[in-house]
RNA sequence: GCCCACUUGGCGGAAUAGGUAGACGCAAGGGACUUAAAAUCCCUUGUCUGUAAAGACGUCCCGGUUCGAGUCCGGGAGUGGGCACCA
């Protein structure tokens, strides 16, 4: 038994339950029980843990200890996203191998996760950038590549003239590199892609099967891929007598309902035709020329004034045989649709700002309901309406127009119904050296063939130099000349590697048999795919979450792998923010460095003014990081554990705060020192139970009433309110004066307390199972289960309203009937007081709730 | 510009199904203990009126549905996040 009055030491309390849980492999998958397989998503090794990361674990680990009380057989692994530019930088920067600096810092960041008291898995540990990996995800590449789903092509790619390599659109920030921060320009490369767009429709379609995965993610991964309903269009190309051997042009269009109002036709500065005009015309090459400059990002080109440059061509306006002006226009895009627009002034904005600023005809073809008169349009109208001027569609809805126009187009022969998505292939080419080799080679003969099986996996070299900058694999003296197995003739490796992105995409099936052969069909990945609950950050919302949903329907639409979704359970937990200050010459100060003297805040050392900005997203160069390792050591991993978790729901932003923490070790300290006031003897308890002021009856009662609300609230992902349940009902025992403190009631009470408190605050559970007596591990006890009997209320407050509001409430046997609740309501003296000068109307019963007397 | 989310005391937040708004915590104030401080414990704390009893108001704003709205519907404002001009 534990002495009395010590002081709690979590160092030494979390060093010794993490070893002996370790001993005993509590963490292990038990191949018995109903499997739970719990994610978070792993870390990319930056050598330091960060708020962040110990929210977003924590949160997990409450899952994967819960689900285990539960009677779950739960996985729980964890690995590293271990390729990636950072370590490339480092290399740069210090002179260090990228693979020894992304050791190091796994090696760190491993310390310093265990010392969270995360109950992982850790033989199942996977590094993306082992051999092991590269291998099975080089077999994916193949398997991909022989099944036509990756392909080559020359696009416009995003430039980092820094990096020297290629970004993907979303990986641009405000027309800059997201990491180097350098302004892109537009390239011409031959890259290799994913047919992602293959199985747009399927990705759309699958996510209303999603349930458990958040509205709001799915509705981003819906607007991204971005299904439209429109109409294909070919216009005649007419009066052209410069470029002879295009006769006409195909538009997409969403609204071809509005094909009377259309006033030009724009393409874009990349289309066919307008690099066909470029060779001709000066002018048109010089604004091409400018566009291919004038790279930024997508959101600064829509507030950007629209530019255009008229070709001299016109088509044909399929009805009205009037001639419409083609330009060429900075705000088409030609990877959307067919990349020429037909633009209708008055019911899209883009195209009505264009007709502003060079001098079109604006003509409303639908009416707005609202206004009668035909007063001139300050913005587009966008919204529904009947169909005016507009020959044989007048009067029609909008609806009823566009089924009327598509069936004149077909009649026509000029056009058909067609659908387009906004999402586009995936570049998975990387012009870098930390990441995982493409296995390609390109034989002197002109063939591109993968690597043969026996050679895989493709491994990097060692020996590399940055300092020349480029692509390094490509300035690698030997690296990439190798020569065909099966032919002997010379061949060139691939020198792209694969973006991370790839990595992540897969790799919660590889933990699953780890350190095998992958089998994509193996019983195993039956048995725990899709992963029941995956846990992460908002902002991969998008990108590592529609990724790996098309990697596995790629795989299962050619019989390789049977599962059709990868993430059965999402949940996305909200950023760890901070105050941040700045001096008076605008710059950021650390949090610590301020003092504050009658409401005014100055800085420690240089004495200067600060001023406090807001509460934002952590991060080093705002200077309002709160460093992980020093919390732990100075408050221990639980407390920590509990910060987190309380006040914030989970998917909401969490404000970190120093009084914050304090309370939480103040809650633990309380709790200890009441623990160690008993003294349980086993085995001689006295079986009934004496408080001065309270029944044990109610005591249980209040027990069972904590267990329905912790399981409920574990049970919604309500942490925090989870929290707030275990603390009310310590409150409540905290202040029963005991008469006697070796009670079995109180035992039992007690040790079902500590078992909820368990996956909050593990070590602390742990040693106060054991101040109860307890020889067993509280990680192998089982979740209690709430007595249905005992939250049955005998008798409720009722509650009496007059014309809504609340007047009083009285103390009612629960069950009672309308009419016996009539007659006490009526009967009550302080309602007949109320209702002297006042009729009664109405009375509304609701039994065992409220009663309403509308006067 | 477009899309999404959010808005409840001094602060973080709670509130099954529309039925006692403010659980739990932080901060603040008062008190006890102490030579003193820290720690701990106890009390108070949505706003307004009132000595009090009590009453009125109150969940961003305006309107609606309802006997009854923090909760449902329509419109608006503010804050935060995302964005690839998606025709």
């Amino acid at each position: 038994m534990t002495s009395h009055n010590k002081q709690y030491d979590h160092k030494k309390v979390e060093a010794f339950w993490q070893d002996e849980w370790n001993k005993k492999k509590l963490f292990s998958v038990k191949n018995q029980g109903e499997p739970y397989y719990v994610l978070e998503m792993f870390p990319y090794p930056s050598g330091r843990i960060h708020m962040g990361h110990v929210r977003v674990y924590t949160l997990g680990d409450v899952l994967a200890r819960y689900k285990r009380a539960k009677g779950f057989d739960v996985f729980h692994p964890m690995g590293w996203d271990s390729f990636g530019m950072p370590a490339e930088n480092a290399a740069i920067e210090n002179a260090i191998h990228p693979k020894e600096w992304t050791k190091n810092n796994i090696d760190n960041m491993k310390t310093q996760l265990k010392s969270m008291g995360i109950s992982y898995d850790w033989k199942s540990e996977i590094s993306t950038c082992e051999p092991e990996y590269i291998k099975e995800q080089q077999k994916i590449f193949i398997k991909l590549f022989n099944a036509n789903l990756i392909y080559k092509k020359e696009s416009w790619a995003n430039w980092d003239p820094v990096e020297n390599s290629v970004l993907a659109n979303e990986q641009v920030i405000d027309g800059k590199g997201w990491r180097s921060g350098a302004p892109i320009e537009k390239k011409l490369l031959n890259q290799w892609f994913l047919a992602i767009t293959k199985f747009a429709k399927p990705l759309l379609d699958n996510l209303d099967n999603l349930k458990e995965w958040p509205e709001n993610v799915k509705i981003m991964q819906k607007n991204w891929i971005g299904e439209s309903i429109g109409a294909k269009l070919s216009l005649k190309i007419i009066k052209n007598n410069i470029i002879l051997d295009i006769k006409e042009i195909e538009v997409f269009t969403t609204r071809p309902d509005t094909i009377f109002g259309a006033s030009f036709v724009a393409i874009a500065p990349d289309h066919t035709l307008s690099e066909k005009l470029s060779k001709g015309s000066k002018v048109v090459e010089k604004f091409i020329k400018e566009w291919k400059k004038s790279f930024i990002s997508e959101e600064d080109l829509d507030k950007a004034p629209k530019n255009g440059l008229f070709t001299n061509l016109y088509v044909l306006h399929p009805f009205l045989d009037i001639p419409l002006p083609i330009y060429i226009a900075n705000f088409v895009l030609s990877s959307y649709g067919t990349g020429a627009v037909i633009g209708v002034p008055a019911h899209d904005q883009r195209d009505f700002d264009f007709a502003k600023k060079y001098d079109l005809e604006i003509k409303q073809v639908i009416r707005e309901p609202q206004i009668k008169k035909n007063v001139p349009l300050k913005k587009a109208y966008t919204g529904n309406g009947l169909l005016v001027n507009s020959n044989f569609l007048n009067n029609m809805t909008v609806k009823e127009a566009k089924i009327e126009i598509i069936n004149r187009f077909e009649i026509k022969g000029i056009g058909k119904k067609d659908i387009k998505y906004r999402l586009r292939d995936w570049c998975a080419s990387r012009q870098r050296y930390w990441g995982c080799p493409i296995p390609i080679i390109y034989r002197e003969d002109g063939a591109v063939l993968p690597v043969e099986q026996s050679e895989l996996p493709i491994e990097l070299p060692t020996d590399i130099d940055f300092s020349k900058g480029g692509n390094p694999l490509e300035n690698h003296p030997t690296w990439k000349y190798t020569t065909c197995k099966k032919t002997g003739l010379k061949a060139l490796r691939e020198t792209d590697t694969l973006d991370t992105f790839f990595d992540s995409s897969w790799y919660y099936l590889r933990f699953i048999n780890s350190k095998d052969e992958l089998n994509l069909k193996s019983d195993l990945i039956k048995k725990w795919c899709p992963v029941h609950q995956y846990v992460g950050g908002i902002e991969h919302a998008v990108l590592h979450l529609l990724y790996s949903r098309f990697l596995i329907r790629a795989l299962s639409s050619i019989n390789e792998i049977e599962i059709q979704e990868p993430f059965k359970g999402l949940f996305c937990q909200g950023m760890v923010c901070h105050k941040t200050y700045k001096d008076e010459e605008n710059k950021w100060v650390f949090p610590e460095d301020i003092v504050k003297k009658e409401n005014i805040l100055t800085h420690k050392i240089t004495g200067k003014k600060v001023s406090a900005i807001k509460s934002e997203k952590m991060s080093k160069s705002k200077k309002n990081i709160v460093d992980p390792v020093s919390i732990i050591k100075d408050y221990g991993a639980d407390t920590a554990r509990i910060f987190m978790l309380s006040d914030s729901p989970p998917e909401r932003n969490l404000d970190w705060s120093n009084s914050g923490i304090e309370g939480s070790r103040k809650f633990i300290i309380k709790i200890w020192n009441f623990f160690n006031k008993l003294n349980f003897k086993e085995n001689n308890y006295d079986k009934n139970l004496e408080f001065e002021d309270y029944k044990s009856s109610d005591f249980i009662k209040k027990m069972h009433l904590c267990i329905y609300k912790v399981t409920k609230n574990l049970d919604n992902f309500q942490y925090n309110v989870a929290v707030a349940s275990l603390r009310e009902f310590s409150n409540y025992f905290l202040s029963l004066k005991l008469n006697n403190n070796n009670n079995e009631i109180l035992h039992k009470v007690l040790s079902i307390w500590v078992i909820m408190i368990g996956p909050i605050a593990p070590h602390f559970a742990e040693e106060l199972w054991k101040i109860l007596g307890h020889e067993t591990l509280l990680a192998e006890q089982p979740w209690p289960k709430s007595d249905e009997r005992f939250l049955q209320e005998t008798n409720i407050n009722f509650i009496i309203q007059i014309n809504g509001k609340k007047k009083c409430v009285v103390n009612l046997p629960k069950g009672l009937t309308k009419d016996q609740i009539e007659n006490i309501v009526l009967e009550n003296d302080d309602i007949k007081k109320m209702l002297i000068n006042n009729n009664i109307k109405k009375i509304i019963i609701i039994p065992d709730r409220v009663a309403n007397l509308v006067v």
